[in-house]
DNA sequence: CGTTCATCCTGAGAGC
DNA sequence: TGCTCTCAGGATGAAC
């Protein structure tokens, strides 16, 4: 469950269900969904046994209980992992890596990742709780850390494509690429024009617009296209249906109309109007620009 | 510094 | 039915 709005779902489903109880045991299965945690699974494990939970997290995609005493277990999602809330006697899911039983009779928590591109790992948590192994993951957009000025300076010093820019989580983290989209829609900019070239006013608009895309999202339980997208007791959102650009190829601009297109970028795939958001006729040279 | 590319995985859907 | 191919909400590290 990939990006920001799906995630801060997930937080508050684990706020409303894991806040403040204790871990009694955690099972893991495999080694892969702690790789992550170079202390290895055991210790994994051992550390986990007996802490309450304190706080429930989000800085960007990524998520992490505070267990208190500076320590943290960080979590990420990847492409396809779900956190959920069951009884201990659900049937096991197929891709099941790990689950969580608490010292209470509550239901346990699972984590479960088809492509197990997601993980979780024990972190030291540091300057304003947040774990060190993110440290280079920038403030999200929603969060009040999130300081607009420097974000616009920052984007405004790239010179490379701006779509590129919205998915560096160095420099503004949980944008992915359906509210980059959707962000460049809004904006009426292209995902291929040089961010340099922007105003300072039009970045700071399509940062807007990416913090309201997600906001607007999270309203609606995040976008889910399908059953792998889904909050802590498995329900899907509903955001997908006001989506106007991502995902959308052939189907008419919102705004003009014209059909949207897709193109590869990336190596991924990026939804735009060919009128509302015209290609940069064609990316200037450092050089070039002096 | 920046960009491209491959990689980690599984499954759905299209086309044949 | 079944095969092959492409694609998918992400992050990271190597190579250039």
């Amino acid at each position: 469950m990939p990006e920001l709005p799906e995630v801060e779902v997930v937080r508050r489903g684990l706020a409303e269900h894991v806040l403040g109880r204790t871990v009694a045991d955690v099972e893991l299965d495999g080694h892969r969904v702690a790789r992550r945690h170079v202390a290895g699974p055991q210790d994994l494990r051992d550390r986990l046994a007996g802490r309450r939970v304190a706080d429930v997290r989000r800085r960007g995609k990524y998520l992490w209980l505070d267990l208190g005493d500076s320590l943290g277990l960080l979590v990420h999602l990847g492409m396809s992992g779900q956190l959920l809330v069951e009884d201990a006697d659900a049937p096991r899911e197929k891709h099941l890596h790990a689950r969580f039983r608490f010292t209470d009779d509550g239901p346990e928590l699972r984590f479960v990742d088809q492509r197990t591109f997601g993980g979780l790992a024990l972190a030291d948590l540091g300057e304003g709780g947040v774990p060190t192994t993110i440290a280079h993951i920038a403030p999200d957009l929603l969060e009040a850390a999130f300081d607009r000025p420097a974000v616009v300076r920052r984007v405004k010093a790239r010179d490379s494509a701006v779509k590129r820019v919205l998915l560096d989580q160095t420099v503004a983290s949980g944008i992915g690429n359906i509210y980059a989209d959707e962000a460049l829609w809004r904006a009426g900019v292209h995902g291929e024009r040089v961010a340099s070239t922007l105003t300072g006013p039009r970045i700071g608009r399509l940062l807007d617009h990416a913090a309201q895309v997600m906001r607007e999202a999270l309203d609606e339980g995040g976008t889910s296209f399908d059953a792998l997208y889904v909050n802590v007791n498995g329900a899907s959102g509903y955001f997908d249906r006001s989506l106007a650009a991502y995902g959308q190829a052939g189907r008419p601009c919102r705004r003009c109309g014209t059909p949207i297109r897709r193109e590869q970028f990336m190596n991924r795939s990026s939804f735009s109007c060919p009128r509302c958001q015209p290609r940069p006729r064609r990316r200037l040279t450092p050089r070039e620009r002096g």
